[in-house]
DNA sequence: CATGAATGAGTATTCATTCAT
DNA sequence: TATGAATGAATACTCATTCAT
């Protein structure tokens, strides 16, 4: 006979465990997210999976009520984690520039660390194109305000040339995608000489003065 | 569908038709690409893909003895259309710098004229993540060499600054990499104008040359 | 089933509550009965019955322990409130004549008002084609003797026609159970019309001259 | 669009042969039946019903393309076994009187020799209670018409007493119906007595005694 | 050569039942 | 006693591939 929960009556039967939910649901996300990119999302069985968590395929569908519930979950869940990630390296620093840096670093350093997410990102793609946008865009356009504010303010304080900052927001971030699949797909690594190289060429441009004057005399395209 | 009948002098027996059978390779792998981009990897069924064509299935199969093997020469193909139309386009230009601006334009705007292929991209990564390297990479590193080479004349003439040219080619290939697939997700147009900020950002930077004295002055991290 | 625990002094615990529990049971048969006939027998869910109770589905299986013996009950239920009523209606007459007539009536207008009823008597003879015999042919056997007997009488004071009792109650037994079932299946209603039909139709064939006369004599409703 | 089947040049590929599939179809619809019959179905697998047949499970879903459809093709079936049967039977006497009832014994015959068929329609209704109306009951009031004209005429002839002709079809249907049905749940056998019970019930109570005097005369089997 | 009939391995999901609380 | 979290057996249908014609 267990002492009755002091607080006066409770409902009768078995209470839910509210913690216990809440961490599981958390495991069978981490585990879902390693099986999804060490297997694709078609050869990922829920059995498997459900296996490896020590639990019955039934208890995985009371979480999740199908397979791919699961995996959008895995796939918001990751960006959840990137975005607290980039934010919170940013966040050590107070300078602006300063600030683009350590994300570009924290950007390239995570997905170095988490080649799992990648791949989720990956198959999203191939198996949902139904879904009208992209988790990762929808978490990039809810961040990209953020960023625009910055270079703006880099931009008053004549740190930054005066260029549209929706044109450095865009090619910056197109650039940490591609660098970020390109790392995966050609299983590449070393994220921090990477990010230096990023930050070289994007800040300082390739283009010698000599060379910047020749291809403004030849009348170059860009304004 | 009939086959003319040559006239000429025929050998016993029903001669081997060399153009049909290639003309009919081409159609199987445009109709194919354009299903498997519509309907990815496992929906897009050879049935289906027969059906399209007008032939059976069993003749899809006499040309690719597997579906996997469709969908490789499928993504084969599309590297090579790319590959000819990036070389097309940079060939009209005698100048290094030129070539490099046609080049970064012709890439964009073949991608956009051809999402399908982007499709392909995606699809071959998340469903054949057991192959050594992806199609795209393959060509990738088959045509680098020319790309440094024509950078290393741009240094030895003095319009590029002198980095390493792996650097140059590593960021600009991951960015038009990731514009490229950014472009796809997000359903986003205008190769031209992307094309003229890339330029503008990879070519000049973005940093002031007072923020380029700053940034040096307190020991920023590149070298 | 279990012996009622007599009143008298309480012994210590909890005292289990005779009328709450034969009250809940049959609450559970009842919402049993409406679910399964809305359902069938397998789309009926053990959860989906004890929301609608608004009770745990534990406490289903503590008064049934099988779905299968929950339905079983169920079915019985249906038998035990036909029999209850057909022989209440009956009860009403004195003149076997008049009994007869009543119990015709009393079955269909009691099928016509319970079509779960005969959905019930269907799934049983689907599911369950292992059983020996379907619960209405049990309870039909038990209540065919006091049939029999009335028809005996009838004969005996001239009033049916000297055939064997089993022929008048099989014929008369199977075109209820026919009319009963189309009624269902072919949403029928109206049951005092269809007892008219088929009391006119049969009274006349197994009834004597003599015995219609007298009928009609005592203005028996037959047209 | 078919084209003429001229000799001279066929179409490339395996011609299909008719013949061959209408066969297997029948074969199927048979096998499926008495499986049906046997397990109920949900229990009837069609893999299982594939190994009875000796081929694949896939060829049967090529002759129906979901285990429903399947199932209603049985139902469908067995009805049109039934309906030319009865006419069979009944096209055997001129005299209308004796039509009526060689469709009486061909009718109880028929659900004598094929119990499974009895155990389709149970298995419809309760299986597919969404249905407007079950099999049996299209196929009953499509062939409705011509026994009511029969009964019409018997009317005009005079051996039938002047009631509604569907007072008479519908009770007679109703209790052939419920004759069928419980001699399969029942188990009862023995059509030919049932027939001649159920003709002594019904046709004292539907002729007037001159139709009684003469149809005795004509040697009637009704004792 | 071309066809399409035949095949059967492969899989997400449901739900009756159990039992810890 | 009442509850509902956990379990895992059970199952229709698809579609890549083969091969008789």
């Amino acid at each position: 006979m267990k002492p009755a929960r002091v607080t006066a009556q409770r409902r009768p039967g078995r209470p839910r465990d509210e913690a216990l939910a809440a961490r599981r649901c958390e495991e069978i996300l981490e585990t879902a997210t390693r099986m999804f990119a060490t297997r694709g999302y078609q050869d990922m069985d829920v059995q498997v999976a459900a296996d490896a968590l020590r639990v019955g395929k039934g208890t995985v569908y009371r979480y999740f009520p199908t397979k791919r519930e699961l995996f959008l979950a895995a796939v918001d869940r990751a960006m959840r984690l990137l975005k607290d990630h980039v934010e919170r390296e940013a966040a050590t620093r107070s300078e602006p520039l300063d600030r683009v840096e350590a994300a570009v670093r924290a950007y390239l350093a995570f997905f170095e660390a988490h080649p799992e997410f990648v791949e989720l990102l990956i198959l999203e793609r191939a198996e949902f194109k139904d879904r009208k946008k992209p988790t990762y865009f929808v978490h990039r356009d809810a961040n990209l305000g953020q960023w625009q504010d910055l270079f703006g303010a880099l931009i008053a304080q004549g740190t930054v040339r005066d260029v549209p900052v929706a044109r450095i927001t865009t090619v910056l971030g197109d650039l940490l995608y591609g660098t970020m699949f390109t790392n995966f797909f050609a299983r590449r690594a070393g994220s921090e000489a990477q990010a230096d190289d990023i930050l070289d060429v994007v800040l300082h441009g390739i283009l010698t003065p000599a060379g910047q004057r020749r291809r403004a005399g030849r009348g170059g395209r860009s304004k």
